[in-house]
DNA sequence: CATGAATGAGTCTTCATTCAT
DNA sequence: AATGAATGAAGACTCATTCAT
């Protein structure tokens, strides 16, 4: 009587709506509100859902900024694969996808950004954050570490430690991040890409360009 | 853990040590629970002081938080000046004294960097905090600019966007200090510095040579 | 003393019900601990209910206690609608009705005069309880000013000004409200409204005779 | 070497000055905020004087508001007997007299009368305020009687109760009090006295004319 | 006598969580 | 599956009082 059809689609199809309605409103109050000033009202109230919801959902607050967190990382993971599979297997072009994908609209938008570095500050004592996005981090970290091998060997700059490189440019891309954040009206997305090309010239300027706008704005 | 056991039993301290001794409880506590996690409690505690001690000394608890931020830039701006008192008025030198003393032992603690970010997680929506490293912010962005320019032109590469290339130096360090953050066993400052060094190397290989030890650990 | 022991077990009450709880307990507080004595934690007690439902109710402990004087005035003007409804279109009539529901034993309780002078005491400082009673005061002052002169009219007393007649009754029945808090032992509601009777018989005998007992306790 | 004359004054005379500076500022203060709203750092300020000055004055706060009470009682009997002092022995003189005490312009300030109705609105719990005006008021009740009685009995009128009328006076004066605390644009001491005098006209038209300016404001 | 820094019990308020509906 | 009234522990803040100076 209550429905005739496949009994698990039709129950699990709603739920996962409600959750992801509940990780949308997160990332909005987060952002707004930073980690402190997250309340389960004012979540319940942006997802325009009732005070009980999160704890039905996610059996606790804790449990739903978890998920906000984790649902950031598998969004950039996701947006970083399709980057990847459009490009053939080049290291620089490889090393590019990604740089298109961590400054990607939809990955860099002001909230997100807000949302990100909420839970760096809290993940000096919140181990649980830390873990969330450590395979990730490792994930990128080989892949970078595995794009500047071939391009150095390719450049044919033996100085370079390859590396060292591959962390640098990964903390640059971490820092125009924490520009976007602090200072949104010098900083976005456009502005960082060329400022990563920039930098990957300088390093491979057989492989990069210089980016097309020198203009600062 | 508790207090140092100077000579806090005093019924009568002056006010700056107070207010100190409640800012370095305040870091401590911030490093260790976050800013959501920052109790009076926890606080008072730590300072082994009583209940009502914040609320004489600062007004409320926002505002100690909002001095311990201030006691951060000031810390950082009165080392920064330190190390440039003592160098030479060359472009590389004078840069080379801002790295030193964004990297210096005692300002890149990991208590302190710790703080930072959680406030730099918050600032996103407590403009009050934005305002507070606002000035500092700015006075090191015109200094690296200044820098850059007169590296610029010594080393002839008309090619080179001074203030791009200097944007890219403070991300660079700022995605160093992220670093230390979330990777302390990986990152340190001995690491930073060598890691900010190599880029400055490679940006004006006249000025800068590459770090002396190129075994990443 | 706790409640009352109807329904309050029920775990979801009539928003109304709950209010109406909060204001009865507050009555009890006010009257027996004072304005100054009244705290969340007795009101609460009082109530059979838990920390939080102040706020849940009123938003904080002020606007309850602006509901509770609210609630008084409200009764008071209920009462006396109901006195008036009660009798013809005669001057003294009405003007007695007044007098009845000012006495009435349901709104003379002691505890509800030691609440009105609980808030007559804060209302030099606090305009928001004086602007509570001031429409009710003013209509009552309107109502007693029409009925003083209908009735010098009627008793051709032309050197009777009626506005200051007026007053003093009011003034009057206040004083007996005093009388009423400060030596409850001595004056109670139908001794007050001897007294009443006796003043208005002195300015209108034609309208009122003396009171029945002329005997003083 | 200290003081060579008489000890106990030069001692006594600076005591008695400091609790009066602090009565004075209670005045203020409580009329200002309300009993509710007189902390002690409010009253300190007032004063002039340091925090711990009213516990070594007076043991504690509620000593000195209990001392602010009792000067003010003091203060209205003084000014009472003053009147009293200056009339013959007749009546209406002496029943004047108390009621131009009582509505003398320096015993019926505003702050006087908010802080009267302050402790009238605490009385209903707090026996110790009670107590300290009892006396007075006692007194002043059998004063008023013996006036009365000896009215009634020169004017012939038989039919009138004296102890009733002496409480309907008191009570009308007490009423004008109420009034002039909660309607100070209204009602002040000219206007009060006027009402007092009318009343007393209509009792005692033989010892009481009615007030020269009939014109109500 | 007088001060005022410090205390800490007591208040009000917040808010994650529960549970009857 | 969802609601939202109610809870109550935990939080920030107040303020009368103490006590070393």
């Amino acid at each position: 009587m209550q429905n005739s059809g496949t009994l698990t689609t039709r129950r699990t199809a709603p739920k996962e709506q409600r959750e992801q309605q509940l990780i949308d409103a997160a990332m909005q109050i987060i952002a707004e509100h930073g980690l402190s000033g997250t309340t389960t009202a004012l979540l319940t109230r942006q997802a325009g859902l009732s005070a009980g919801i999160i704890n039905l959902h996610f059996g606790n607050k804790d449990k739903l900024l978890e998920a906000t967190l984790a649902s950031l990382v598998q969004e950039h993971r996701a947006r970083w694969m399709a980057s990847l599979a459009a490009v053939p297997d080049e290291p620089a072009e490889r090393l590019w996808a990604l740089m298109e994908a961590h400054f990607a609209p939809e990955i860099c938008t002001p909230t997100k950004i807000a949302v990100w570095f909420a839970f760096f500050g809290e993940s000096g004592h919140r181990a649980t954050y830390r873990h969330i996005s450590e395979n990730f981090d490792l994930e990128r970290s080989d892949f970078m570490d595995e794009c500047c091998t071939r391009l150095v060997a390719e450049s044919g700059k033996a100085a370079l430690d390859p590396e060292r490189v591959s962390h640098l440019i990964e903390s640059t891309a971490d820092g125009l991040w924490l520009d976007m954040l602090l200072y949104p009206e010098e900083m976005d997305v456009d502005n960082a890409r060329d400022q990563m090309r920039t930098l990957l010239h300088h390093f491979f300027p057989r492989h990069f360009e210089m980016p097309a706008n020198p203009i600062y704005p």
